[in-house]
DNA sequence: CGACCTTTTGATTGGCGTCAAAATCTGTGG
DNA sequence: CCACAGATTTTGACGCCAATCAAAAGGTCG
């Protein structure tokens, strides 16, 4: 994997005004003339190929993204050497909020699939709020919902088995897929395009490649899922939910405001 | 322990002028006259006694707190009974925020110690970034705090073994009360108050009060802490730091705003 | 002082890691 | 369009960290 963030050179950026607003949860429901606001502060797109880094643990990252197309894996490294993934970004989601001061972020976000994203900088953030109070609480909201589901990754430590684990994480992908505003055509109703690979799975529930793969096999063998170039099939979701001790509410976003 | 939430049919409050708003983080820096709109909306001082729950996992919670003294858990627990610890709140510590449609929060809260807390109604939250939107970005630091914080946690999955994990939130708990705006007096400066049991830190990393209780008596008989009546001493920071891969930037706050 | 909570210790078990190697897939260049 | 290199998946054997079960000892509070 190429370790060099994108557009530092600033190549790659083009005008994003085509990339349609509204598919994005963050402004679903916001009035017009808000959204014309934001529009223009949408500074420049960014496409990245798969397996790049968008931005890296300790750097300063001074734009706000929203992803629009692809996954990206937001992650940090030990000493070590192991990975632990924090999480999975699809398209709709916002990324690089997390930065403190001076805005170094404290994971690595990396293309999983060839992506494209929004850039919209922090500096205006500040503006952004007092203009409009509203995108505010909006913003919380969607900090609010990251944290919950980080808290449901923390479970993985304590779940029963590794079986639960793995399972949870596949239902969390696919509805979270599923429940986007920016839907893939021509997709079976109980299949998602998946990028993963198993060792990916495995840095998100804490378990090595090799058992993942004993896992996943097992679900296979036993008609749960199908997962093949890239795509997910659920196959009994009812019997894979209870395993998992699941329901689509724990990881699906909820707006208060 | 008790599971009725409290304050559920308005006793225990009072008044809460009296507790120093400016020790609270989320007001550190703040002009005189926002402090003085936030004091008015503060609306009562909540008293709670050892063990008690806050709120409940499910339940609709009105109020954001500020945590003024003691310790509180916020934890989730599963279908098999076993329970996840997500996080141990300090004075300080903002409480209740993770609320999502209709304020209904995904964990329960429950107090360790005695505490004491203000109550913020959530229903001013919009009216509050309106008048004030340097709030509304601070408050956003302190959920990008959490999170970071979170991730931290989510990083005792691929941890080498249990002996990191334990010394990596030993000093995380050490840093996080030490670095407290409001300051515990005749406190040794390698010491602090800890109401935590075996079986709490366990619930936290993710392994059994039994295991715990093995790894906490090796580092005693290492030289590393001495933990008793309630009371942490770090002994040999330095190793025990080397030990968890740890540093204190990890886990103290850091506001942007 | 007695009930309950928390800590401590020992013996046994098993889930998952580790190491290694083969099979399959993927993408890139000739 | 094929060939080849690297990435990913698959399979097997073996070992260990931490879970589990059980019980005793020490602490704490009414």
């Amino acid at each position: 994997m190429n370790n060099k963030p994108v557009h530092r050179d600033d190549k790659d950026k083009t005008d994003c005004s085509h990339c349609p607003i509204r598919e994005n949860s963050l402004y679903k429901g916001v009035p017009e003339e808000e959204l014309e606001w934001m529009q223009k502060y949408r500074q420049f797109q960014v496409v990245i190929p798969p397996k790049k880094t968008l931005y890296l643990e300790g750097s300063q990252v001074d734009y706000v993204y929203t992803l629009y197309k692809g996954w990206i894996v937001l992650h940090k490294s030990s000493q070590a050497g192991k990975r632990q993934v924090l999480r999975f970004s699809l398209p709709g989601d916002l990324i690089g909020f997390q930065g403190t001061r001076a805005n170094i972020v404290q994971h690595t976000a990396s293309s999983l699939s060839e992506v494209v994203l929004c850039a919209f900088p922090r500096a205006k953030l500040s503006e952004m709020f007092a203009t409009y109070p509203n995108i505010a609480l909006r913003l919380l909201s969607m900090e609010t919902n990251d944290l919950n589901l980080c808290h449901q990754h923390q479970s993985f430590g304590n779940r029963k088995d590794a079986y639960e684990s793995i399972a949870f994480l596949l239902l969390e992908l696919f509805y979270r897929s599923k429940n986007q505003l920016i839907q893939s055509q021509n997709e079976p109703k109980n299949s998602i395009l998946f990028p993963l690979t198993q060792e990916d799975i495995g840095d998100a529930v804490g378990l090595t490649n090799v058992y993942v793969n004993r896992v996943i096999r097992k679900f296979t063998e036993d008609g749960l899922i199908e997962c093949h170039h890239r795509q997910l099939r659920i196959i009994d979701e009812k019997r894979l939910s209870k395993l998992a001790d699941f329901n689509p509410d724990m990881v699906v976003p909820d707006f208060t405001y």
